[in-house]
DNA sequence: CTTCTTTATCGTTAATTTACGATTGACGAT
DNA sequence: ATCGTCAATCGTAAATTAACGATAAAGAAG
């Protein structure tokens, strides 16, 4: 991604940093939880993941980056939850992506046959 | 992903790691490359990328090595196709993790009742 | 057998990611 | 005003990723 990202239309470029913000279990694990429970709280997701209280903010912050959730400060708490919009746009992507699917064999160039 | 990864189960595992894959535009291309024309030559993806042909390579590699795609050697080429049975897999994935999609405001705890 | 083509792999460098502890900032309660 | 709590940010170290050129391997073509 360093180099030639431009290359790449927009949408294409939206859909590699959702999946980026998926990529990480730690991530995934936050955006199940909130899918379940509507806990919320960043202190309970702390005590529900195996990382530390500032690697989870990080985590969050990503999410947040990309939309996928929405953190709501209330008081000196900070309730998180998903963003069903963005979640939608996300898996709509996915599915345009490969609206076509099937798996091809070796082919032909050129009409050269292949002997089998 | 470097410790902790034991935490959790092994199906947002696997999901994390076909994210992972997914995570980087070029990857993604290919894949969209792949539903749309059944192009599959290593070299002709190499020619529709802005990446030299060890980059492509090793992009094939990592998307083959989460199964979304397989290669078929014919000849001195390699023809490359998408999974279609994984990518199933991975559309389902995804959809389960959000069964119930909803957005919450703040949480009152322990019957804390919230002054708006 | 030599040569050309095609693709995988190796070795390397730069950039990014992940994780942590420590610090800061904001707020509520005393 | 001070203290305690919660969460974001900073600074940093370790690990991983991304990209490339060079090299190797495997097969077709001459």
């Amino acid at each position: 991604m360093t180099e030639g990202t431009q290359a790449f239309d927009q949408t294409l470029l939206d859909l590699a940093n959702i999946a980026k913000a998926m990529s990480h279990p730690g991530r995934l694990r936050i955006l199940q939880i909130l899918a379940q429970e509507k806990t919320c709280l960043c202190g309970d997701l702390v005590d529900l993941l195996p990382f530390s209280q500032s690697t989870v903010s990080q985590h969050l912050k990503e999410l947040k980056r990309v939309g996928l959730i929405n953190g709501e400060i209330s008081g000196p708490r900070t309730c998180y939850c998903l963003d069903s919009e963005a979640l939608v746009r996300a898996q709509t992507g996915f599915t345009d992506l490969f609206t076509g699917i099937g798996c091809c064999g070796p082919v032909a160039e050129e009409g050269e046959i292949f002997e089998l």
